[in-house]
DNA sequence: GCAATGACAATCTTCAAAATTTGTAATTTG
DNA sequence: CAAATTACAAATTTTGAAGATTGTCATTGC
């Protein structure tokens, strides 16, 4: 039985934009892939860029995923926590490291404010709000405001998760980045616990 | 008296920068407006590219001194990280508010990590590691690993300092990050202070 | 009536020639 | 002799025409 359409253009041009980056990905060459000519791609996705951000946002959705799993979990806050920002640096970095031109479209998608990444950081954001919350109902945080506490774990934090703090750290050691996203966590929860924020 | 031909170069090329940007900065432009003809340009600069970070460098360096004369002063170790810390982060937002042409050549400068910003860096992070080494030798600071508790600061305030970084949040009111960056000084001090990292 | 196509205008990209700019070196000027 | 110029090759940018791609829509086919 044959794959329905919508799954299958989105299909061919995940592999067009892993393969050949932004710059190289028509929706010509990917109709032509997909068996049909270019007018038809235009039924499922209303342009080139919103199919270039539908294949973006596969991949955001499934990172998003995993991480929901991790702050859904049954374990103690501070551990969700801690496993929410890792997940979430190793994700990206891992992107970069393994699909450089789909973590190129994702970081312009970011850098461009895109529905898509605009959504993303969103959920992302309630996530780690969500862990945070349980974290402060438990007794485990203690942050004198909130809102401040959450600001403060996102900004730290950022140098190990945001794309465009990622690509310049590309060449330096994972053991070495590794080993100072680790610092910098333990002393975020530490921090957290212990009503410094 | 006649201003000598290097510093006149320089200060026309400085303004050329500013005004009309990167893309349109040349050689040919900058040496009909400080008089000469463009061949007289390289007797004082190898290239336009050197040219471009020597005025990038002027920015730096005036910003460097600014930030020792912080480092050198009589007060103590934790009064003088964090004016550090919040001289390097308004001198870069400011640079991007106001001369966004000079911020843009100096942001390529560190992305393509240009010799004269590799050395800024350098310098710059000296600064940081005299005034936390100061804050250890007078007991103000008490971390467990010194060269972690430097990397934490850096990574930390990576967010409100990297040009990279400033340029994502442009349009985020300056009452909102200022606030941000205070909250996390604050806690950087804290646990500078108290051994958590 | 839903999926797909062919035909088309508008936009964007490519390519090659022309123009400009970069960079060098021999020569001139004060 | 130090500062600057003229003259020139190499590299880069601009320009404009040809070609390809994007996006629309009326029509076809099942």
């Amino acid at each position: 039985m044959r794959e329905p359409s919508e799954t299958r253009i989105l299909s061919v041009a995940s592999e067009h934009l892993r393969q050949h980056g932004l710059r190289r990905f028509t929706v010509v060459a990917v109709a032509e892939e997909a068996g049909m000519t270019h007018a038809n791609v235009y039924r499922y996705f209303p342009s080139r860029a919103a199919l270039v951000d539908a294949v973006v946002d596969v991949w955001l959705k499934a990172t998003e995923r995993r991480l929901a799993d991790i702050a859904d979990g049954p374990d103690p806050a501070d551990d969700k926590l801690e496993r929410l920002i890792l997940a979430l640096a190793r994700a990206n970095r891992d992107l970069l490291a393994e699909e450089p031109h789909l973590f190129a479209a994702l970081s312009q998608a970011v850098a461009k404010r895109h529905a898509i990444s605009r959504r993303n950081r969103t959920r992302v954001r309630a996530l780690f709000e969500r862990v945070i919350d349980e974290g402060i109902a438990s007794g485990a945080f203690e942050p004198r405001d909130r809102d401040r506490a959450i600001a403060f774990v996102i900004d730290a934090t950022h140098r190990f998760i945001h794309p465009a703090a990622l690509e310049l750290e590309a060449d330096v050691p994972q053991a070495s980045v590794d080993a100072r996203l680790s610092t910098l966590i333990r002393v975020a929860l530490r921090v957290l616990g212990t009503g410094i924020v």
